[in-house]
DNA sequence: CGTCGATACTTGTCTGGACAATGATCGTCC
DNA sequence: GGACGATCATTGTCCAGACAAGTATCGACG
């Protein structure tokens, strides 16, 4: 059945958008290793990380928690408990809002700020070994294709568009 | 501190490899759904498929467990528990070396096989959502610069060189 | 002003992924 | 041929991610 030669090899596609999704999560996996590593020195996952980023950038002014959750790089169904281990360590803050009382509001702490901070340096090394072997019209013509690739699957008012 | 507006968006990046990178997990995301969702349907993690897919390339000469391992996209710590689940389903079998009894080969069965011909058509369908709006010189030109972007990274004797 | 659907989290629960420790076997070096 | 380090797989344990059900609150409508 079938006819495969024992030796067909496992990098053999089904199809052209099979093979660039798969190099498209080999990729990521690569390097998401270097990042894991540093994130871990710092006891952050990279999604935490992502979500103090969010959070200076919106500082000193709140963000709701749904609105994290919906500009987070990756999907955040367990959100509430993400936020909340970095409350328990003091990084962010919250406050349930007086006006409307179902949202809460999450706001970067002067310790997430200067944790961010502790950690830019290492993190720009962590970025150059991963990719700075690439040239700047390399990054960017990723990057251009990135987007298109996903771009019918962004939801309407994504901050990812 | 750090003088950051209040209206700054979490779209600046602190460097070209960064935006590259979380543009490339952002798509990662954004694409895995849409297999998650079929992988699903099927009772498989797409960890689990891909390892089908490469016992399927190597048919019907068994395969050694840190082989599969090492040629799977991710990473992969509990190699033996995903094959104990495709075990207990029969999709593959299982069988110590008698020349090395430290080794362990594992084939896929004939189940395995019809399973992964039974999501051929789906598979199918699901890239051509996941990616059909590309152009095939579009698709070609992201791998290559995939390919470029973790060449650094990948081991010696990788077969996804 | 009470009800009803919608919204914004929150919690319960399960599964997969990560890391480290262990057990079994092998090759090799006296 | 016994000891030792290396290799291959397995297991223990913990934690993040996923999905779904639950709770509190709001806005709108009659």
């Amino acid at each position: 059945m079938m006819n495969l030669s024992p030796t067909q090899h496992a990098t053999r596609f089904d199809s052209p958008e099979q093979e660039a999704f798969l190099n498209l999560w080999r990729t990521y996996d690569r390097l998401r290793s270097f990042e894991d590593e540093l994130f871990g020195r710092f006891d952050l996952t990279p999604q935490q990380y992502n979500a103090l980023r969010l959070l200076r950038a919106a500082y000193p002014g709140p963000v709701r928690t749904l609105t994290i959750a919906e500009r987070l790089v990756s999907r955040a169904p367990d959100i509430t408990r993400m936020i909340d281990k970095l409350e328990e360590r003091g990084l962010v803050h919250r406050e349930r809002s007086t006006a409307d009382r179902r949202t809460v509001f999450v706001g970067a702490t002067e310790a997430g700020l200067a944790l961010l901070e502790r950690m830019a340096g290492p993190l720009r090394e962590c970025h150059a070994r991963q990719l700075g072997h690439l040239t700047p019209a390399e990054l960017e013509q990723l990057v251009t294709l990135l987007k298109a690739a996903r771009a019918p699957h962004e939801p309407d008012g994504s901050s990812w568009r």
